[in-house]
DNA sequence: GGAGCGATGTCCT
DNA sequence: GGACATCGCTCCG
């Protein structure tokens, strides 16, 4: 680990998903992989509620698959959408109280090679395709159900975590959320304001 | 560069 | 049986 390179804290999960949301703009998620190492800056994260977000996996109630956002703070939840992709967000709240947010995109920092080879595509593409979009960047960082759900993000022994790194706290720019079609007017999207590592795709 | 669309697995009703 | 917090490809401009 890097000297300035600390994991957040669960306390820092232990929040409203707003705040958590931006809280995590700038901040850094790590993936060790064997003896490779990767590392973003998440520059765009979503925020999903409890019983009063209809977008929210947690609305519907505690199931199997969304068990981990009505657990303990800091932990990955991690889902499979579409029949191709997967999504990674982290849990938010007190144990028993579910929230959660989504990892929209990052800016790749560390193992840049090897995120390509995860992908599948070739290394002259352009970077900002690498890691931008919820299911590149699952990808791009080997992240799946069956090996990463549930996992403590808080965790610096882990092979999966998110660091601070010391960077000052980013302008933050909040709009509706990408992609769904329930409470799709929420203002819940949060970027870092001018990143071009963001997604597209605005919908209407 | 943007709209349209098919692929495809899993979970819940 | 249908919905789904997506992506990459086509086709059209």
């Amino acid at each position: 680990m890097k000297p300035l390179q600390r994991p957040l804290p669960c306390s820092f999960y232990n929040r409203d998903p707003r705040l958590v949301g931006t809280g995590l703009l700038g901040k850094i998620l790590v993936r060790r992989d064997g003896r490779k190492l990767l590392t973003g800056r998440i520059v765009e994260v979503e925020a999903y509620l409890g019983a009063d977000d209809p977008a929210a996996h947690a609305s519907i109630g505690k199931t199997p698959r969304n068990s981990v956002l009505f657990g303990p703070p800091g932990h990955a939840y991690v889902y499979f959408i579409y029949g191709n992709h997967y999504c990674l967000n982290v849990s938010c709240l007190p144990d028993g109280t579910p929230g959660g947010i989504l990892f929209r995109a990052l800016e790749p920092i560390e193992g840049i090679k090897e995120m390509f080879k995860l992908r599948g595509i070739a290394e002259d593409v352009d970077l900002r395709r690498l890691t931008s979009g919820p299911g590149r960047l699952a990808t791009a960082f080997g992240i799946t159900r069956e090996r990463d759900n549930g996992k403590d993000l808080t965790d610096a022994r882990s092979d999966l975590y998110i660091a601070d790194d010391g960077s000052p706290p980013p302008q933050v720019l909040i709009t509706k959320r990408i992609g769904i079609t329930k409470a799709a007017d929420m203002p819940l999207r949060y970027i870092i304001a001018g990143n071009r590592f963001v997604s597209g795709r605005l919908r209407v």
